[in-house]
Order: C-alpha cells, then structure tokens, then sequence
DNA sequence: ATAGATGCAAACTGTTTGCAGCACC
DNA sequence: GGTGCTGCAAACAGTTTGCATCTAT
C-alpha cells in the first residue's frame, strides 16, 4: 500500500495520510486501533496531526475501501486495514485483545440466510466474546 | 413480566420501572428500541421521566438479564427484553428495520469455534446487512 | 492557481454522574 | 429514618464540523 494507491481512490497524497496507512500497516492482525490509538502513535511518532484530521482521513478509507470500521462494544469505532478476506473477530473478555479468523460454515450460512430471509445481502458483523485460556497456547499471549 | 420480576432482581417497583418494562414489552420482535425512543415513547404517554432514569433502569435491567443491550452501527445502543433465546438480528440497510432470527448451525459452530480457539466462550455478537426485497412479503414490509 | 487537505476550536450525540429531594419499608 | 429511586443539570467520551490557512497537483 503506497501513495499510488491513495490516488487510485482520488484522495491526494499527504504526509498526515500516508503516516496512517503506515501505522494501520504495521499494526498487524492482532492490534485493533482506535481512532484515539492512531492519534496518540502519530504523536509519539512526533508528527503533527490532529485529531479531527485522523478521524477524516480513516473515514475517507472506509469510503474507499482500504479500511473497515468494527463497531464493538462500548460504542467505540474500531479501524483495520480491509485486506478483503472478510474475517471476524473473536475477543478476549479478560484482556481486551482481538484475533481474527475467518470461517466458511459461517460464511456460507449467513448466505443463505438473508437469502430465506428476503434480503439482499450487503455485509456482516460478527463478535465471540469468550476467555482466553492461556495454557493452551502460551506463546499467543 | 410484572413487578414481581422486578423484586426479584432487587429492584424497587416504581413506575418508571414498570412503564419501560411494558414499552419493551408491547414493543415486540420487530421494534428495537434506543434509551432515547424509550424517553420519546414516554413523553408520548405523558410520563414525566427524566432521560437518565431511562439509561439507568436499561443498565440495571441489563444487569439483572432481563434485557439484552446491542451495539449496532452508528455507537447507539439498543435494547430489547431477553427473551433467552439467543437470537441474532438482519437489518435492512433501506430502512433500518431490524429483524431476528435464529440458526443453530451458526449459533454451533461458534461453539466449536471459540473451543478450537482456547477461548471460553461467554457470548457473541452477530447482525447482517441487507437490502429486503419487499415483493417477497410485502406484508411484512 | 486552485481544489482539496489540514489544524484548531467549537459543536454535537449518546451516555454517565453528582446531587438534592422524594418515596417507600 | 435510612436506603434506594428520581429528575435535573452538568460532565463526559467519541466523533463531526466550520473556518481560516496551507499544500499537492
């Protein structure tokens, strides 16, 4: 993901938007940010960006689909870069931390679901909420 | 549900109590009701009842299971009486109807999904997008 | 040169909280 | 008579917007 791709979507190439393409890329699987959280890296990175500017530029990603926003508990905003693999996400209730995976069975079934049911589908939103149990793969953490 | 469910939980019967409990009640499966449609419908029925009660009593009964609150787009809360029967919700992306549904292949393979995970499953949170095409039932509409 | 992007502050929305008064056992 | 409940207003968090300035093209 580069500046060309910012063009391809029309939005100019500006340093306060690449930053954040930077941060969400090196965010990686496991790191769910916060428009907050994408605000505070910028500023330890000592750029000089507002807030308001982040939340604008992470919501002209959505609209052009290099981002998705997940609206989890607490009426908080959740972005991620849309890799297009269309996962979901399972959430520790202890520990607050996000993991994705991705599942045909459900996948599938949520078809033909909205298919029974009339509807066209366009989208879903899918949150477990459960306990890690650490023993069981300690290294995950 | 009457003010003996109330007592129950330990909760005072008092009247806003009483009157928000039958607005979710006559609200039935196809309303799903913000705390500020709660305060609306109040004023409507000429209650005076002040829009924090509305938030504390959903909270509270939130906490004693009698309601289910669920984060759906936009960060606004809604809620609806649990009805125990762990339902998930289809909302029209045209009018923002919302409507439940229940599928036990998903509701089992979340179940397998958290266990393969090392997760201790304590809930989940599922809605799917989609146009309703009304000429299938217009009488749902 | 100009359309678009930014930073700042102010506005807004949904929700929570502090407090004084009221209601109930 | 004390514990719990309420209404009001103020506080709060997350997000959006207006505007003057700046910048990429």
């Amino acid at each position: 993901m580069s500046g060309a791709e910012l063009k391809k979507v029309g939005l100019k190439v500006t340093l306060p938007r690449l930053k954040i393409l930077e941060i969400l890329e090196s965010a990686g699987e496991d790191h769910h940010l916060s428009a907050e959280d994408v605000f505070k890296i910028l500023l330890e990175q000592g750029e000089e960006v507002g807030l308001a500017t982040v939340y604008r530029v992470l919501t002209q990603f959505e609209q052009a689909g290099i981002v998705r926003r997940l609206n989890f508990e607490n009426n908080v905003s959740i972005f991620e870069l849309d890799t297009g693999d269309n996962h979901d996400h399972i959430v520790c209730i202890k520990t607050g931390r996000v993991r994705e995976f991705v599942d045909s069975v459900i996948e599938e079934r949520i078809q033909e679901i909205s298919k029974e049911l009339g509807y066209d589908l366009s989208g879903h939103n899918l949150v477990i909420y459960g306990a890690y149990k650490e023993e069981l793969d300690p290294a995950i953490k």
